[in-house]
RNA sequence: GCACCCUUAGCUCAGUUGGUUAGAGCGUUCGAUUCACAUUCGAAAGGUCAUAGGUUCGAAUCCUAUAGGGUGCACCA
């Protein structure tokens, strides 16, 4: 506390508003100065305590495909704010930055920005070239991204950085699919798979978007039977006619009778299949099935060992089975089959107008054609034997499968998912959950480390030699996202910060990537290091625009985080996607919002000026009278809230309460009160009133800038280096919190 | 089709195990301002808490149904 006859010394910037875009930068050079980030160098000056309860959390890594957008801020904010909070807390820690390179996304958007300038494809291109330019693309996108992230004031340990694809990374990916594959997890075969014939790559269940559609459902004659179909050009095989076991209409027909019909082409002999999969209520009740391209339809024809032929190839072209159509683009070949079919007298009706929802690939590649593919998988319902488990309700050593590990992280409470709801829609899908394919066709990727000699197959990570030849698939981008609570820690390796800072405390993302990560890294984690990747999971929503649209180009209504941080600063920025929100409900956000918090920040600015200013030549060490003691105490209280608010993860009432007792309660009541007490000095107990309402003040001024700084990082540590230097840490960043 | 969420002031949202007169921000209207304030301060208007039942001494809150909006999953021959 500063001493008798204090002069603060105001200097001239703070004589005048709060500007950000002067203190912002200063500020950040200040904090990346002192590598407080890095609970190492907190450890190292003292700061925390070497024994002191570790806090993790690893940052969602952003994909290397473009900008940051709203929903990264939001993000940011949240996890700062959790971070700082603990920090302040004296706990060990730690936020690792990161990006993604998010194989399918970025090689389509290269490759879709050189077919555009150059006309030409990867395979004009060929491997080497075309990694060379996605490597180059993922460079330039990752350092924007991370001057974006570092304006925000995000306070990551920028040491620890990792990349998906760096050499550390690539090495972890390599050892888990080893380890998984000879555990017998993961396994190579014929399956029906989600095949995008416009990237050229398979896409797993979980990528798939299904769009509403109108289409033509036309009604075949098949024999004594009506099909119907949206996919004509499917139908050249089909002479299996498949029909409910129960269904009387057809009760005249058993399971294996042959009946010789005339089809597209020709005459052709059906056999009948009787299966449950058969809907009596659609349509006629009866259908054909097309093995090769349709999931249901692959089931069916196992079930029954039924023959497979492949109709289409993997761009979208007839095979020889179409006849006279072979060779011809499904897209084309429709109508005149349609015709042909017509000129027959085999078509019976024609709905226009039918709605359906079609298989989309959401990585912004075109229409999944199903067909059967050799890929590798990991079987998530196969048993196996783990060998060491500290998740609750799984022994070590004892027999389980990856379903029933996923399912015990969450139901034993070990996972905490914030909203709890989220937790039925996490089991939902588990219960769904097919093998996970997890090849992809494409080039920029973890390749997988399998080699080919003839029939003879070896899974390692180096070449077993110059003859064997390295399977030319790439894993798909989830499986070394399923690793990176881990492998950003340095796994396999035993390291020191695995043991510190593994499972990681919170982690914080849109509830929009549930399935495709969060369940992923339970799944691996639960694996490969027996624990659980997370203690909590906390799913912020989606920010939208101020009618509640998804922000989008088209319609011209995205809200650029950096534009905002220069108009209105980082502190209102981020306060503007805390307030308001909660766990897993989607933030409405307009210009106003952001302006607003603008404004709070100036207030904050001017409140302390007022401070200083009624602390010139006061003795801030004077005796507090009972009155003054407490309003600091109310201020103490009102930091204890907000504690409590962010521990419960609603940061929304946390800002919620410093904001009002920033403002409504200090600003308008306990300052207005105090402006008569500084000034009236002229008997000596006046004056020890004014000495103890200046040390209120300074006190109070001190737990709101404390408690703020989590929220408003930037303005609270301008405020804090122009406070008196006594002040119990020369950066607020690693303050202690009130107490 | 199954499941989940939402519906509270003009707009965006709080309202924690049921408990006085339902709150905030933004916006609107009126007034003040040589005062720490690129402003700020004061005041006002504005709500049958989606609708209808039920439980209860008491319901925005719990239960049931309905309507509208949204999301996830499945189906899609």
């Amino acid at each position: 506390m500063p001493n008798e006859g204090y002069k603060p010394n105001i200097p001239e910037a703070f004589l005048k508003a709060y500007d950000s875009t002067s203190e912002e930068p200063a500020i950040n050079a200040l904090w990346e100065q002192s590598s407080f980030a890095n609970p190492d160098t907190c450890v190292e000056k003292g700061i925390t305590a070497p024994d002191a309860e570790a806090f993790t959390i690893v940052l969602p890594p952003p994909n290397v495909t473009g900008t940051l957008h709203m929903g990264h801020a939001a993000m940011l904010a949240i996890e700062d704010i959790l971070i700082r909070y603990a920090r302040m807390q004296g706990k060990r820690t730690l936020w690792i930055p990161g990006t993604d390179s998010a194989a399918i996304a970025t090689q389509s958007k290269v490759e879709g920005e050189i077919y555009k300038k150059e006309k030409k494809t990867r395979y004009d291109l060929g491997r080497e070239e075309l990694l060379a330019r996605v490597a180059a693309f993922a460079e330039e996108s990752k350092d924007t991204i991370i001057n974006q992230v570092k304006r925000m004031g995000a306070s990551l340990d920028w040491s620890r950085y990792a990349y998906t694809l760096d050499d550390t990374r690539y090495k972890a990916v390599m050892e888990a699919f080893v380890r998984m594959y000879d555990a017998g997890l993961i396994y190579r075969g014929n399956r029906i798979v989600n095949w995008d014939p416009k990237l050229q790559t398979t896409v797993s269940d979980d990528e798939i978007e299904y769009v509403e559609q109108k289409d033509p459902f036309y009604y075949f004659t098949y024999g004594p039977f009506e099909i119907g179909t949206v996919r004509p050009e499917t139908k050249f095989g089909d002479k299996y006619v498949v029909m409910h076991p129960e269904d009387e209409r057809y009760a005249q027909y058993k399971h294996g009778d042959t009946i010789d019909l005339e089809w597209i082409n020709g005459p052709i002999t059906a056999t009948i299949i009787k299966d449950e999969a058969a809907d009596m209520e659609f349509g006629s009740g009866v259908m054909t099935i097309t093995p090769a391209h349709s999931g249901i339809d692959f089931e069916i024809a196992q079930r029954h060992g039924l023959d497979i032929e492949q109709v289409i190839d993997e761009r979208g072209i007839l095979l020889p089975i179409a006849g006279e159509f072979a060779g011809t683009h499904i897209k084309k070949a429709r109508p005149l089959i349609i015709e042909k079919l017509q000129s027959k007298g085999l078509v019976s009706r024609v709905e226009e107008n039918y709605v359906h929802n079609v298989a989309t690939n959401s990585r912004g590649g075109g229409m999944i054609e199903p067909q059967i593919k050799k890929q590798w998988f990991i079987a998530v319902n196969k048993e196996f034997t783990i060998p060491h488990s500290e998740i609750p309700g799984i022994a070590s050593g004892s027999t389980t499968t990856l379903k029933s590990m996923m399912r015990a992280s969450v139901e034993s409470g070990a996972i905490q998912i914030a909203p709890d709801r989220f937790e039925k829609i996490y089991y939902h899908w588990i219960d769904n959950l097919r093998d996970w394919n997890i090849s992809r066709q494409i080039w920029f990727g973890h390749r997988i480390p399998a080699w080919f000699k003839g029939d003879e197959v070896k899974v390692q990570i180096d070449s077993p030699g110059t003859e064997w030849a390295q399977d030319e698939d790439v894993l798909d981008t989830w499986f070394s996202s399923g690793l990176w609570t881990f492998s950003t820690l340095g796994w396999p390796e035993k390291t020191e910060d695995m043991r510190t800072f593994h499972p990681t405390s919170v982690l914080e993302t849109g509830y929009d990537i549930l399935f495709f990560w969060v369940a992923r890294m339970v799944l691996m984690s639960g694996f490969l290091t027996g624990q659980v990747p997370f203690r909590q999971v906390y799913l912020h929503g989606l920010v939208r625009d101020g009618q509640g649209r998804k922000m989008s180009k088209s319609l011209g209504n995205i809200i650029d985080p950096l534009t905002m941080i220069d108009k209105y600063g980082a502190d209102a920025t981020r306060l503007s996607l805390v307030v308001g929100t909660q766990p897993g409900n989607d933030l409405k956000l307009s210009e106003d919002r952001v302006r607003g918090y603008k404004n709070f920040a100036n207030k904050i600015w001017n409140i302390s000026r007022f401070v200083l200013e009624s602390c010139e030549n006061k003795n801030l060490g004077a005796e507090l009278s009972e009155t003054d003691a407490k309003l600091v105490d109310e201020a103490r209280a009102v930091a204890a809230e907000v504690g409590t608010h962010i521990e419960n993860f609603r940061l929304d009432l946390a800002a919620d309460a410093i904001y009002h007792f920033a403002w409504d309660r200090f600003a308008a009541e306990i300052i207005e009160e105090s402006k008569a007490v500084i000034k009236a000095s002229s008997s000596p107990s006046e004056q020890a009133a004014a000495h103890s309402r200046a040390r209120m003040l300074y006190e109070s001024l001190v737990i709101i800038l404390k408690t703020l700084h989590p929220f408003m990082p930037f303005v609270t540590e301008a405020i804090w280096q122009k406070l008196p230097h006594d002040k119990d840490s020369a950066i607020l960043m690693v303050a202690r919190w009130v107490r």
